[in-house]
Parts: structure tokens; sequence; C-alpha cells
DNA sequence: GTTCCTGCAAAAGCTTTGCAGAAGA
DNA sequence: TCTTCTGCAAAGCTTTTGCAGGAAC
């Protein structure tokens, strides 16, 4: 079993979540392609090697896997979601032209880390424009 | 006349944007409840003095002015657009108990300006948590 | 007069819901 | 065994598209 498995069947325990094939599927696809695919893109890509994969199950794996906090997911701009199994602190770059979404850097950078009034949880830096490759 | 019609006027006329009726009461709108509504809302709001709008022609004066650069459209987590007519570099703050999205003031913060090889174009800094009234 | 906009209806696309059978613990 | 998940079909919502009539310039 490949190490990788036995990482995720950890983390899984770690966070009460019931261990099922699809979401350990859906889990590795995300730690093993920085991609930050669409659904449909992680859905066509398992469906080959499991021709009975259901949508469903995929945003049901979702709503798991981000309310354990293993995940989370950014909206692109067009109003699709996007998947991304990294939680540390990071921006995300997105290609006008191609959709390309990107990480970026943000070691150096100040942000408030307070809001008078407001509980802050999260932050998200989103940078739009041209990729290299479409440059 | 009020004063802020002839200056929507004026901003139309510059950007050689067509003046109808419906934009600018969008626009005005818009201006004048700073609140980042959703198309529904300006939908249900001024379909009341203006019973006969279509949503096609808020999403038709959504695609005008902001390829004018006149607003910019946010998506909010659920996925929804939420429109902006100040378009000066401030954050935007979403609670998530009750779906508020709030300005914030960006000034003494650090971004990347560049990033080697992207051309880019805006930045926008999200952050979720809870408001001051939901607390 | 020409160009572009409005508004209706229908379609498209992503996501959610209900539910019966199946699988995890 | 009990709880939870999967997967199908259908529904829900926001947004887009096609088009005829109408308004802006």
């Amino acid at each position: 079993m490949p190490k990788s498995v036995n990482t995720i069947i950890e983390r899984f325990n770690e966070k009460n979540i019931r261990l099922t094939p699809q979401r350990i599927c859906v889990y590795q696809f995300l730690l093993e392609n920085r991609i930050h695919p669409t659904v449909d893109t992680v859905y066509t890509h398992l469906k080959k090697s499991n021709p009975s994969l259901s949508k469903t199950t995929i945003y049901n794996t979702i709503d798991a896997l981000s309310s354990a906090g293993l995940i989370r997911t950014i909206i692109a701009n067009e109003g699709e979601a996007r998947l991304d199994a990294y939680t540390d602190f990071h921006g995300h770059f997105f290609c006008e032209k191609c959709g390309l979404v990107t990480d970026f850097c943000l070691d150096g950078c100040s942000f408030p880390d307070q809001i008078d009034g407001f509980e802050m949880k999260t932050i998200e830096v989103r940078a739009t424009g041209t990729c290299p490759n479409c440059r």
C-alpha cells in the first residue's frame, strides 16, 4: 500500500471521518495533483478507474473533507468550485485566458490580522491576470 | 435632476457607454447602497419603481459597467455574484452566518505587486468569519 | 437610419435534495 | 446492528442565449 494512502487513513481517523474508497480516491487525487481542479475534473479523472462513481459522491466528499479542514474550496471567477488540499497560507492566481489557477507565495506580505468587532476565520488573497503561457 | 445622476451621465459618456434609464438606475443604486448587493437584490429593489425591468437587463448592465471598469463583481462563497461600485482598493469581509459583506481597509498592508512571469491585473483580499451582529 | 439595448422565454450549467440500497464501524 | 455513505434521478438556482421589438444616437 503506498505511503500516501496510509497518511490519508491516519488523517481520516484523526478527524473521525468514515473511510470509504471514494473519499480516499478524491483526497489522494487532490494531494497528488496540485492543480486546483474543478469538481468535474476530479469526477472525469476518477470515473476512469471507478466507472460507478457519482458526482453526488464528489460533492458529499467535498462537504466531509472541508468540514474536517482537510481541503478547502475556492470559487473561481466563473462561479465554479475549485478544490485545494493544501491549507497552508498562500495566494491564488487566476489566469483570465486559460483558467489556470496557480499558487503564489505570500511570505513577507502583511495583512490585517484583526478587524475590530469582527471574528476573522480565514483570509484569502486572489489575483487575476495572464499566466506566462498565455502572454 | 440630482447631482449624482449628472455624475453618472458624465461617467457613461467618458466610457462611451450608451445611456439608458435602466443602466442609470442600476449604477445609481450601487453608488447609493454600498451593500454589495446580489443581482436579485438589485432586481427586486428596482422592479418596484420599474415593473417592466428584466433580470436579463441587470446582467447586461453588469457586463457593460464592469467592462468599462465602473463596477466590479465579487463572488460570494455561495457562488452568487455581488456587485461593488467602489473600485478603490479594499478588502471584503464575508460573514458566514448572515451573509453580510463588509469592506475593510488595507492601508498599511503589503502585497506582491508582481509575480515573475505573470501579468497581474487585479488583486483581491477576502476574509471570512463572523460579523459583530452575529457574534 | 443604424446600431445597440431591453425583456421575454427557453436553455445551460453547477449544485443540492430525496431516497433506496449498500457499505463502514 | 446501527449509522452513515453511495449513486441515481429530479429539482433548484444563478446565469446565459436567441430573438423580436424598441430605444439611443
